[in-house]
RNA sequence: GCCCGCGUGGUGGAAUGGUAGACACAGGGGACUUAAAAUCCCUAGGCUUUGAUGCCGUGCCGGUUCGAGUCCGGCCGCGGGUACCA
């Protein structure tokens, strides 16, 4: 934009004080170069003003910058400034999780390597995000793929290990049989490969695991510590982990074939035990393996039993397959009482003893199964009043619930359920019958994977001397750059050179570990490695106990489980290895969950009948009948073209929409996370580079709020422009001035005052959104107003103060203009006269029943009495009292009053 | 399936249990201009009415309260997570 192309004459002020319109194209790039050259966001260790670390969940280098991380980054930024505005020595680093799969897809479809693919996409993502102004420390940065990052990593591990806080053990995947290769969950569609379209397995491997569930009770209790974390974040965690008290028992198996005389299971649930009609088993259980060598049924139950994923919803809404092996387990409490055992699908090995006893009387699961394999449905308790018909459906009350006990095994006949499982659990271990267990849902880490683009896990494995650790000298393992990907599998496996390795212990030949690191471990310490991220160790001490913790931590809901746990459990691990200071064992002390960017994803079906995503703008949205249809774009220009229909407002153009005659329709998917894979992703440079930086974050943080998920629309992205373009007019047409008016000056600072606590208050609850309101306000209380040049001054100088964390740019050149001192990013923050704040009367609403029927305005501290004198008295109240006695007047000082009749 | 959220005008949304709809977008009307752009002003939940008054109204049903968008119970819808997407 170029300001005055028209009129040749620059007036006074052009020549004074800049350009008189608003050029974000200029003033942008001219105050970053401020910023760098000052070096204003370099943080530095320094005793004379308290630190403030502030950190947004980093990016995934997926190609470009989408709406979102906008969003996401700018609140992390409005954060940063205003805490530097506050006297903070603030830390604010940025870098990439760039471990992961996408990286493998893109070589397995496009050619290419990982490496190049993601560094490439570092980039491009890096010059999008430097234009927005953000004030981080660039010198900081660092992707979690870098040599530097995953070789401290890996000596991590090595600490793990030596620490006992890593192991082997055997646990499930997704294997597709035709490809040969280990699925992600994601990768599953339908329990069938993506690619290979084969019905996936559950098969066993031997993995790594982190032993998390060692930290099961204090990842729990340690919740209650974390006062400025959001409460269902806590909630989600503490189900996660999901601590109960139950039973551990034996059933005995009768005639004990293959040398198995009892099944041990656990239950939560032992007061249900006189309701139990069969025992089932998971088909890897031991047993069920033992039986399988034996039966060919067998075998070929626990094959099918085995199809589909390992998800925990899979396996949930999986149909209840049992078998029954024909063998019996006595009732402990009745040896007579024979229970048949059933191989059954839903039953994984991973949780608790990979068996159970079935209560169908109590609970879904079990009563689905029942009926459906003909096994008595028997009642343990029914509720106090009323009956229940046990056999159409479960009686599944919350434990907190008192219920009548028809087979009570301990206490009394009317108890809760809590108070029944203590007193069923005390009995059992009274009578020799197992013993009470505290057990916890959380499960331990798996971290390996069998992949390439990943951390590798630094062992060897030898014949001789067993699972070796790489020497700390010989970090980083460094992955080869010498793989392809045209076949499915881990190119690791499949490359001698790298994989075949002397023993670091006995030097005979030895083998590399070829499975990589999960990348949530990855993103489980970077917070920590940002305090000191070349040092040639994990952390530097000094370093880590200056910066950390993380003062505040952004980034979406989606990570309130698994990535902020893991995160919990590696502070911990750290700690214990002496990478972390105690103090730093809850990393994050406060946390704040944005919503996402959400947007419709557009999908047809391709050729091979599976779903195909497209950009938004490879699609023609029209409205017809107040109905949206979708058509591809290309398809449409076609038509267009082939029709000589110019306008999408051609009444012909309307006409094929409505029949679908302009080509492929598009199946709209409404409100979706934005997701790489799905193509929804909106791209904010088109919105940058035509309206600038400051825009775009006015923008994204304008009128919703920051927790809440919004659907994307670039629709108020110009009203946002206009706005600015309004502030920056208020500024450089001050200095025309303009004649002082009694009682204005006041007016105008008073309603200053009141925006600074506002707006201030917003900032620091998140309130962007409504902080932002205020700021409208307060500009129109300016360019109204009509105090003298001096309170302007102040007025407007204040205005870009508390705009400048969202709006920096701008902010700067307004400053300058008005004669601040120095940058604005360095001026302190301006703080609210509280004797400015005090208003002398309040406008009380009144209401009649609940319903508002007039206001009165009262001084401020005038008494009830008074107040509901008043109010009485008012035209609205006597109208509606119609000469009647009120039965009751409800006078809230300040607040309202409510008059009952 | 299970766990956690969310639901307010045409739209995004505001509202410590106390005037529902602040602020903004889109809309309608007007001023300025030869014209346009830019800018400024007015208007705006629904129904009813000339207008005022009035009635209805925060997904649905019920409850607590002088008073409920807000608290409680039950539904419906949508979103996130569900341990190998990150």
């Amino acid at each position: 934009m170029v300001a005055r192309r028209i009129s040749p004459t620059p007036n006074a002020l052009q020549e004074g004080t800049g350009m008189s319109r608003y050029s974000a194209a200029e003033i942008e790039p001219k105050w970053q170069k401020a910023w760098d050259e000052a070096g204003v966001f370099h943080a530095e260790r320094t005793a004379d003003k308290p630190k403030y670390y502030v950190l947004e969940m980093f990016p995934y280098p997926s190609g470009r910058i989408h709406i979102g991380h906008v969003r996401n980054y700018t609140m992390g930024d409005v954060v940063a400034r205003y805490k530097m505005a506050t006297g903070h020595n603030v830390l604010h680093p940025m870098g990439f999780d760039a471990f992961g799969m996408p990286a493998e897809n893109a070589a397995m479809a496009n050619g290419g390597h990982p490496k190049d693919w993601t560094y490439s996409n570092i980039d491009t993502m890096v010059a999008q995000m430097k234009p927005l102004g953000f004030s981080l420390d660039w010198t900081r940065m660092f992707a979690t793929c870098d040599p530097e990052y995953y070789g401290q990593q890996q000596a991590l591990f090595l600490d793990f290990l030596e620490k006992g806080l890593v192991y082997r053990k055997n646990a499930v995947v997704n294997w597709d049989p035709v490809d040969m290769t280990v699925l992600a969950n994601e990768q599953v569609e339908d329990g069938r490969g993506w690619r290979s379209g084969a019905l996936v397995e559950r098969r066993e491997l031997t993995q790594w695991f982190f032993k998390i569930s060692d930290y099961s009770d204090e990842l729990l209790s340690a919740l209650d510590t974390l006062d400025n974390w959001p409460a269902k974040v806590k909630t989600m965690q503490a189900n996660w982990i999901g601590k109960s008290r139950g039973l551990q028992f034996a059933f005995s198996l009768i005639d004990a074939p293959h040398g198995h005389d009892r099944v041990e299971v656990y239950t939560t649930r032992p007061d249900t035990l006189m309701g139990a009609s069969f025992v089932g088993i998971s088909p890897d259980h031991p047993l069920a393996k033992d039986l399988e060598k034996s039966s060919p049924e067998v075998a070929a139950f626990c094959e099918k039993a085995r199809q589909g994923g390992t998800t925990e919803e899979a396996l949930e809404k999986a149909e209840k397959l049992g078998f029954d092996t024909g063998l019996k387990v006595r009732h402990p409490f009745d040896t007579a009482w024979e229970l048949p055992v059933y191989i059954a699908n839903f039953i994984l090995m991973d949780y608790g003893t990979g068996a159970i006893f079935g209560c169908p009387g109590h609970d879904e699961r079990d009563h689905e199964f029942a009926t459906k394999y003909g096994l008595p449905i028997i009642d343990t308790f029914l509720p106090t009043e009323g009956d229940h018909d046990i056999q159409a459906a479960p009686f599944v009350p919350t434990k907190s619930e008192k219920v009548r006990y028809t087979r009570l095994i301990a206490g009394d006949e009317v108890q809760t359920g809590d108070e029944a499982v203590n007193a069923a659990v005390d009995f059992c271990e009274k009578n020799g019958v197992g013993h009470g267990v505290t057990k916890f849902r959380l499960r331990d880490w798996g971290l390996s994977r069998q992949r390439y683009w990943g951390c590798p896990i630094p062992v060897v494995h030898c014949d001789a001397c067993g699972v070796v650790p790489e020497k700390k000298e010989n970090l980083p393992v460094q992955l080869p750059d010498d793989v392809s990907f045209d076949i499915p599998g881990n190119p690791l496996d499949r490359h001698p050179t790298w994989r075949d390795v002397p023993c670091p212990s006995c030097g005979k030949p030895a083998r590399r570990e070829t499975d990589t690191m999960d990348t949530f471990v990855d993103s489980s310490w970077y917070f920590a490695r940002f305090t000191a991220p070349r040092a040639d160790t994990p952390t530097d001490l000094t370093e880590a106990e200056y910066w950390m913790n993380v003062d505040q931590y952004i980034g979406g809901i989606e990570h309130a489980i698994l990535h902020l746990l893991y995160s919990r459990f590696f502070a911990r691990a750290m700690h214990i290895c002496g990478h972390l200071p105690e103090t730093a064992k809850e990393p994050f002390d406060a946390l704040f969950t944005q919503g996402m960017v959400t947007h419709a994803i557009y999908q047809t079906t391709g050729t091979d009948g599976r779903p195909v995503y497209h950009y938004p703008e490879e699609v023609v949205l029209a409205n017809v009948g107040g109905k949206q249809r979708a058509f591809l774009r290309e398809n449409v220009e076609l038509w267009m073209k082939s029709e000589g229909v110019s306008s999408e407002d051609d009444p012909l153009f309307t006409a094929a929409v409505a029949e679908a005659l302009i080509g492929t329709e598009v199946t709209i998917i409404p409100s979706a996370k934005m997701s790489k894979s799905k193509n929804n992703v909106v791209d904010p440079v088109q919105i940058i580079s035509q309206y600038g930086a400051d825009t775009a974050r006015w923008f994204v943080l304008s009128d919703s709020p920051p927790e809440r998920d919004v659907e994307w629309t670039a629709s108020g992205a110009e009203a946002a422009s206009k706005h600015l373009a309004r502030v920056y007019r208020l500024a450089a047409e001050l200095t025309d001035g303009e004649a002082d008016t009694a009682g204005s000056d006041e007016q105008l600072l008073r309603e200053m005052h009141k925006t600074i606590k506002d707006v201030t208050l917003g900032i620091d609850s998140f309130g962007f959104n409504a902080a932002i309101a205020k700021l409208y306000g307060f500009t129109n209380t300016i360019a109204k107003s009509k105090a003298g040049v001096v309170a302007k001054r102040m007025a407007i100088k204040t205005l870009a103060q508390l705009m400048s964390p969202m709006t920096p740019h701008l902010s700067e050149e307004i400053w300058q203009t008005l004669g601040g001192e120095g940058l604005i990013t360095e001026a302190p923050w301006p703080q609210a006269d509280e004797s400015m704040l005090i208003e002398d009367t309040v406008t009380l609403p009144i209401q009649v029943n609940g319903k508002r029927r007039g206001e009165i305005d009262v001084p401020k501290d005038m008494d009830k009495a008074e107040v509901e004198k008043l109010a009485l008295a008012t035209d609205a109240v006597q109208r509606a009292l119609d000469g009647a006695q009120p039965k009751k007047v409800i006078v809230v000082p300040g607040r309202i009053v409510n008059v009952v009749m």
